[in-house]
RNA sequence: GCUCUCAUAGCUCAGUUGGAUAGAGCGUUGCUUUCCUAAAGCAAAGGUCACAAGUUCGAAUCUUGUUGAGAGCACCA
């Protein structure tokens, strides 16, 4: 809000100095050293190519001829190459803590901007439970989806349902030997079954309903399918709501077959002349493939079939859709659905997974504009892996051994706020070691509490004293350089979450908070003898209650659009 | 072999999209509490931003190459 006034300023100022130029996009930062004011300004040395000067004289002319009229700027320096250091009157500043408290839980949301967007996150195959793998994607995409909310946008969150396909069929062949096993038959798990303990639980849920109907008949396998896919989905959306996670919709891969959604994505590939007959891909000729390669290695399973000519759009060979005998491969379903996502009008649709799927985004791209549609609507934010490290060794999870740490257990020993606030704490892009033991010590190494307890200090001065309002008066009265750090860093808040959503980056906001954090543990530890809060000088205290509850609605308000809590009280030892 | 991502303090990571003297947390060392929560604060030590060229007023950030790590490269899902 502020920066948005200086902008206004330094535009204002060029553009009546050189009519004749068009002003670039004028960038105010926040300098890290204070003695280069509180705002600090390039443009000068921007403006130096494109009008022939040097930036010092630039930056001189600008600041002698500022369009100042509320006085926002106290002084204006310049400095180094060209840089203006500006100095804003503590008035323009202290205007930030009515702004914050008028606004309340608000503060930082940003008006709607008419953009529809679907954030498809999680998507886990329905065959068993959310284990430690779909941690870091569920808690980013529900941060992102939180973040874009607050940015403006009406958000959908949408969790994709494998539910057709072999590996659902692995689960329903899976839960009826089991449901064999409890009549007291001898069982053998056929090699590419689920292993799970859950799987026996599901068999069991199915002899309790159904009884054993199922023994001597042939058609077990749908209603085993059936009940294997409600009984996980259960299961998965009991641990998302543990972890506070909430969708809008479930969008189920069986309803595309159901309404020929496959079929058509095909005619319509047909229509557009975008499919020929083949043995082999366009592309794969040119492309050496050493022994390593997979596609080499599965070589003798390609018999040929229908192919899409993707090449023609990025991706780096054809892909086939449908195989020599007519059926159509998994693509084809994941196609139909971003198909669909398109045809339901959002204007931007965000997929979150992992990055060993990495490999995914450009055929995608490449099969929507083989359909005609604009695949800079699709945004994929790939989730770096985690590697977990237990006394120091790296652990491996594999599903078929069973060797997995489950999601729900997890959060119910770490508590979620830790759990979120260590996935969240770092961007996407980088992959990290996830310190197993580190986390479950609930000391002071952990981030969360550093958070939590700033925002419950607060939340004590404010119910020690009693705060009876602000007005601009009382609030002259914080002067302090720290005062004075806090009251900008808390103005650039709603800076931040535009930021952080428009890159998709919410460890922004937790890096924010952190900072805020600091300033203000700083300020009130150094001034803990001598300039309390809580003083005898009543109008001196008014304002600098009024100065917390403003830290403090910022920080809640940050903290809730990451979905970490921030709790009123903290115990501890 | 090819593609993508990454490489910053002892460890885990930021670095406002090209800006001024590269930061935080943890760990290490020393200090601060009669008090509104010490799960805090202050100070010190710790760096060839993997390496080498290039682009320009200016590079941790952009380009190319090299080295190293991770992931991907079947008509599996």
């Amino acid at each position: 809000m502020i920066k948005r006034l200086l902008n206004q300023i330094l535009t204002d100022t060029v553009l009546s100095l050189w009519p004749e130029i068009t002003v670039p996009s004028v960038s105010v930062e926040l300098p890290k050293n204070p003695d280069h004011g509180d705002y600090a300004c390039n443009i000068a040395m921007i403006l130096a190519k494109p009008l022939g000067l040097p930036p010092r004289e630039i930056a001189l002319k600008i600041t002698q001829n500022l369009k100042d009229p509320e006085s926002v700027i106290a002084s204006a320096e310049i400095a180094g190459p060209g840089f203006m250091n500006l100095k804003l009157s503590n008035a323009s500043l202290q205007k930030v803590i009515p702004e914050i408290l008028k606004q309340g839980v608000n503060y930082g949301r940003h008006a709607k901007n008419n953009q529809k967007v679907l954030v498809e996150f999680v998507s886990a195959n329905p065959t068993g439970p959310l284990h430690l793998g779909h941690a870091r994607p569920a808690f980013l995409g529900d941060a992102v989806s939180r973040l874009l909310k607050a940015a403006g946008y009406e958000v959908t969150r949408e969790f994709y349902v494998n539910d057709a396909g072999n590996q659902v069929q692995t689960l329903g062949r899976s839960v009826y030997a089991r449901y064999c096993e409890l009549f007291g038959q001898k069982i053998e798990l056929a090699k590419d079954a689920y292993p799970g303990e859950y799987i026996i639980e599901i068999a069991k849920k199915l002899k309790a309903l159904d009884g054993d109907k199922w023994l001597t008949r042939e058609d077990y396998l749908p209603r085993c399918m059936e009940i294997g896919i409600a009984e996980n989905l259960r299961d998965v959306r009991e641990t998302l709501q543990s972890a506070g996670i909430e969708f809008d919709t479930w969008y189920s891969e069986q309803s595309l077959h159901d309404k020929n959604a496959i079929s058509k994505v095909i005619q319509d590939y047909l229509d557009r002349g975008m499919l020929y007959e083949a043995q082999q891909a366009i592309g794969t000729i040119n492309k050496v493939r050493r022994d390593e390669s997979k596609s080499a290695q599965y070589a003798h399973q390609q018999e040929g079939g229908t192919f899409l000519k993707t090449s023609q759009f990025g991706d780096e060979e054809d892909r086939i859709i449908l195989r020599k005998n007519g059926t159509p491969v998994y693509l084809v379903a994941d196609i139909a659905y971003h198909q669909e996502k398109f045809a339901r009008g959002f204007d931007r649709l965000i997929d979150v997974f992992g990055a060993d799927h990495s490999g995914h985004v450009p055929r995608m791209r490449a099969c929507m504009r083989a359909l005609g549609l604009d695949d800079k609507k699709l945004d994929f934010l790939l989730v770096q892996m985690v590697r977990m490290l237990k006394d120091g060794q790296e652990m491996r999870f594999s599903k078929r051994s069973g060797q997995i740490i489950e999601l729900r257990e997890f959060i119910e020993d770490v508590g979620v706020d830790v759990v979120r606030v260590v996935f969240l704490m770092r961007s996407a892009n980088t992959q990290f070691d996830f310190d197993l033991d580190l986390a479950l010590k609930k000391s002071s190494e952990n981030p969360v509490f550093y958070l939590q307890y700033g925002h419950a200090r607060m939340a004590t001065i404010l119910t020690k004293a009693q705060f009876e309002g602000v007005d601009s008066q009382i609030l002259s009265r914080l002067t302090l350089p720290e005062e004075r750090n806090m009251l900008k860093k808390m103005a650039a808040y709603p800076e931040i979450i535009l930021s952080a959503a428009k890159s998709l980056e919410p460890h922004r906001v937790l890096f924010y908070c952190q900072d805020l954090i600091a300033e203000f543990h700083a300020y009130f530890t150094q001034y803990r003898h001598t300039e309390r809060i809580i003083s005898d000088d009543l109008e001196l205290t008014q304002a600098r209650l009024g100065l917390v509850m403003a830290l403090k609605q910022t920080l809640s308000n940050a903290l809730s659009t990451l979905g970490i809590s921030a709790p009123e009280h903290m115990e501890h030892d």
